[in-house]
DNA sequence: TGTTCGTTGTGAAAAAAATCACAATAAATG
DNA sequence: CATTTATTGTGATTTTTTTCACAACGAACA
């Protein structure tokens, strides 16, 4: 009932809440979060039918209680901490992103190969791979960001898994897959370009991004 | 007929394929592939007949051919030029990255408002913002990577869209959309792992990557 | 060269997702 | 307080996507 599209136009609900909110809005209406999300009335209201959330008739709904309910079916009531393994390029970027904390995402150490990279005494500490699965279940972590290189990343896959990872956002361009209880996201720039690409040949036929 | 979700698995076959190449493979079968990407083999061989790539009965596909047939659908048998607007973090990162180079994107200059990140002489030139418009028209760019701050993407946009920019991958976390002829595709980091971190909440139910 | 075997290609069927359409009803209005 | 009006919530319908199932057929092999 509640597929991956699904979810995700939950958070683009979210987001497009938390805009409305920041200008003052206190009560939404269905056509409005479709106009921002690109989506119709009807799909909002039965996005939301799913989870249960009501608003009131002619009435909207209340900005204030709506966020609640959606960062609470999001699983973010609470602050997730997470790793990120391979700090590269992309790994750096995202350690020095501000963006996670408001968004109750909390990035608790880094992981690399390479000694030259390990940093003990930093706000967030890069440490060496042999140390990971140790530091996982010391700190029972269960979510990691994958930015290794691709001829990598399933040999730390099968380190995070056995320590008990249960959820990664991998960004090594390799379309990587885990066991039933461990639940991968793969973020491919190449691929989404790529992507991008193929739409803008065929001349920019419509498509939900 | 060919929806995004066909034309990523496009993307994901072409990958798989590149790496059954690189183990010397020389044909391979929907099965394979099928496996190698998490989808069905019917699956595989409709998305290939919709574009009338065909194998042979018993025979499977030529990797060679297939490559080919692939990246001609995907617009990828020419070089694509790109720029990227926002030097931040994310920015910087995707300068970068080398992983483009084999990929067929050459990323050919990058831009941004804060002079202190200037730099006219490197082998990506870092331009003024002022200066974009005129710079895309004159070297004929019709691709962008957006890695600016939430607040600026909607102007930077309103920037690149009569500069006569046709796709953008959008890297701010908002859900941005243009007009009909432009493809923008968005990719919210903080949004996949919200994702993740449902599923993981929700027990590992699978769900499509 | 004839037979077997395994894989493709695709129309038909099933499943999933999105949209429609409208009754129910709460807010606004006078 | 009665009436109007706008919006929700959802069952029914339509559309889209995926899977099934099997005939067709080329490769392998004797």
């Amino acid at each position: 009932m509640a597929n991956r599209s699904c979810i995700i136009r939950l958070s683009r609900y979210k987001n497009a809440i938390i805009r409305l909110k920041s200008l003052n809005f206190v009560r939404v209406f269905s056509d409005n979060l479709a106009d921002a999300v690109g989506v119709t009335p009807s799909q909002v209201r039965k996005d939301f039918s799913i989870f249960g959330i009501t608003g009131n008739k002619r009435g909207g709904y209340q900005i204030d209680t709506l966020l609640e309910q959606l960062n609470s079916i999001l699983g973010k009531d609470s602050i997730q901490k997470i790793i990120v393994v391979g700090i590269g390029n992309i790994g750096k970027a995202l350690l020095r992103y501000s963006g996670f904390a408001k968004s109750g995402i909390k990035i608790i150490a880094g992981f690399d190969i390479d000694p030259a990279k390990y940093n003990k005494e930093s706000e967030v500490p890069i440490l060496g791979l042999e140390v990971m699965a140790e530091y996982i279940k010391a700190n029972d972590i269960k979510l990691a960001i994958l930015s290794v290189p691709d001829f990598a990343a399933q040999q730390v896959l099968e380190l995070l898994l056995p320590a008990g990872i249960k959820g990664i956002l991998n960004f090594a361009p390799i379309c990587l897959r885990g066991p039933q209880d461990c639940v991968i996201n793969n973020i491919n720039i190449e691929m989404e370009l790529e992507n991008v690409i193929y739409f803008v040949n065929v001349s920019g036929k419509t498509r939900g991004s």
